[in-house]
DNA sequence: GATCTCATGTTTGTGAATTAACAATTTAAC
DNA sequence: GTTAAATTGTTAATTCACAAACATGAGATC
């Protein structure tokens, strides 16, 4: 066992690879070039090689990568080897469509308790997930050893709810309000701000030079501004 | 009016500023300093005054931004004065989640437009949308001018629907499906991977030195692997 | 009115991420 | 066996993002 460096950006394209690898491995493909997994997952194939030899050497010069052996490393790197639960807090419609949502398929990732304010649904078991009152979430948590939660409640109640969490000894918040929330520093916050996609996508439309060459890559956008220079 | 250069990143962050000073603005708050903003949108104060500067001078110096001043300038900015049409594709559990998601109240966007497959769903109004059948797609964006949609259905019909778009004139996709799109140039798509999210947090709270000084901004993590050094 | 405080705007340094380019090495073909 | 094609692993250069630090200026206070 030695520890090794990965870049943040790394780690957060490394689900993208390990989905591509399953569907190849479905596909029954015995190798696969950077050139090819660049095509899928619309990465240069530079950055994969990189990202790739951060952990050692996994493929094979003039070969390629050997599909299993990627996918089994991945496996281990990634921890797809053991189900990893995680609770959902606020059961509204996003909260709903996510307990539906299919993390189990490719991530080895299952919803197992869900919690909300609402005594009309606690209780009731939705999408084979049981609904708890808020009021059990410590007692919960604590027995099915959860520290992961997904937060869909509304943004008013984020930062009470959070603060609840975080006593509950939750490590890492998947956050779809759209509030920044404050948290200690041993807690990780991932915000899924939905709106904010949206937003900046049609920023991005208005301002780009869309007609000429939009280039995917380009890394400053044009705006046009009135500006007040007498 | 002038062009002005803006930071990717700087401008992902701008719909981020938009609603907190919406905010204040209920709030009835006159002025906001750069130091009181990071607070809010945990973003560096020099950060954010960074991100101003680009737009010119709009603060003052020992007092701070006058709120509606900065409103103001941003509904421009981001075209919040006008309502944005969108279309929807794919009204499953996410699908109808979004349907219910309030982007017109922060952002003035409106999701004008669903599309499904589903006999069963089309003609009906769901959430105050009405529900086309696909083949209704490419006259319906057009007579509704929308050229931006939110791609909701299952990963195998991802690609095929999205030539569809691209064909129908579309410029920008929201994409909730886990595969990365093929589209031409002139066409913009946000990933937004919600599997992946999940996934990287879990990487980062296993790969994080968690107990000790966790730090928000490191940039890398440090990985446990076995090394076969014979 | 002089001074002090506050907070912006900008300069600058640092570190990260990306990608082009190339050398090294393997496979395959003839 | 020799040569050609393919493809990795790595170096290096560029671009980008961030944040510390400082200088400038506005307003408050005495």
């Amino acid at each position: 066992m030695s520890e090794i460096k990965i870049p943040k950006a790394t780690a957060k394209r490394l689900p993208l690879y390990y989905r591509y690898l399953n569907f190849l491995h479905d596909a029954e493909k015995k190798k696969v070039s950077s050139t090819e997994l660049s095509e899928a997952v619309k990465v240069d194939s530079a950055t994969i090689r990189r990202d790739f030899s951060y952990f050692g050497a996994l493929g094979k010069r003039g070969y390629g990568y050997d599909v299993n052996d990627l996918l089994n490393f991945f496996k281990k790197t990634l921890n797809q080897d053991r189900l990893t639960n995680v609770a959902l807090v606020g059961v509204g419609n996003l909260g709903h469509a996510l307990l539906n949502y299919n993390f189990r398929q490719t991530n080895s990732i299952r919803i197992s308790a869900a919690f909300d304010s609402d005594p009309e649904i606690t209780g009731t078991i939705q999408s084979g997930v049981p609904i708890y009152p808020m009021a059990e979430l410590v007692q919960q948590l604590k027995d099915q050893q959860i520290d992961i939660t997904i937060l869909t409640v509304p943004n008013p109640a984020a930062q009470e709810v959070t603060n609840l969490l975080v006593n509950a000894g939750v490590r890492g918040i998947l956050n779809f309000t759209s509030l920044r929330l404050s948290v200690p520093d041993n807690v990780r916050v991932q915000n899924v701000d939905l709106a904010n996609e949206l937003q900046t996508l049609i920023y991005f439309l208005d301002h780009y030079d869309a007609q000429l060459k939009p280039a995917e890559n380009a890394d400053s956008v044009t705006l046009d501004v009135k500006t007040d220079n007498k």
